[in-house]
DNA sequence: GTGATTATATCGCCGTACGATATAGCCGAG
DNA sequence: CTCGGCTATATCGTACGGCGATATAATCAC
């Protein structure tokens, strides 16, 4: 499967990506974009990224940790895994629903 | 519950809200709006729903039926069900593997 | 020391969300 | 019959976010 699919216009949640990724354990950015792009199989380039990250810490869902050498690591926050969890959820339920509709057969 | 939930900034994919609804069967643009909203919690409001609905025809997601009366009903496609399904099993992967990497404990 | 890789950062265009607003037919209450 | 509320569709403007392109520089391999 070459990943070949028309898409629904403008469709991903890098943050939410990101704040995946992060639940695993801190990460700087340049890893975030690696393991974003293996979990998802698209590439999340720097300008999504940083974007993405300056928001998520303004907004308190992350917080940076002290650099290692060029590494600028960030950490999930507490309201950070709290609102993961409640997206996650309700993501599940509307799959769950849809899926349902579909006439999925248990795959 | 009342719903309160700071978001992740501009979260929300009400075209894949919109295929969902319409793959229980044929609505027009006011019953999905309620529907959506029933389903979702949030409301999906008139600028929102139309433009996504514009969009999803020309792209031939979604087709329109004959008009009965002022309801302008449409319909989910072939490809339109092809393309949500793949969007919804994405969806599940993602959400559970972000509810393992939380520790989700069965829920 | 030269080129590839790691790593962060910014700019700009454009698509999309979404509130506000407009229009109008239908229906029930009075 | 008329007034108000509900049903129903449509459009406009603003602001936000995705994402490609580009820049910069340190580190590493050979």
């Amino acid at each position: 499967m070459t990943n070949e699919m028309p898409e629904l216009g403008r469709f991903a949640e890098p943050s939410l990506y990101i704040l995946v990724s992060l639940s695993e354990g801190p990460k700087h950015g340049y890893a975030i974009m690696a393991d974003v792009e293996r979990i998802t199989g698209a590439p999340l380039g720097p300008g999504t990224l940083y974007g993405a990250l300056a928001r998520l810490e303004r907004r308190g869902l992350i917080e940076p940790l002290a650099p290692v050498e060029r590494r600028r690591p960030y950490r999930i926050t507490g309201q950070g895994a709290t609102i993961l969890r409640g997206q996650l959820e309700q993501m599940r339920g509307l799959a769950r629903a849809g899926l349902e509709r579909l006439g999925d057969q248990g795959t």
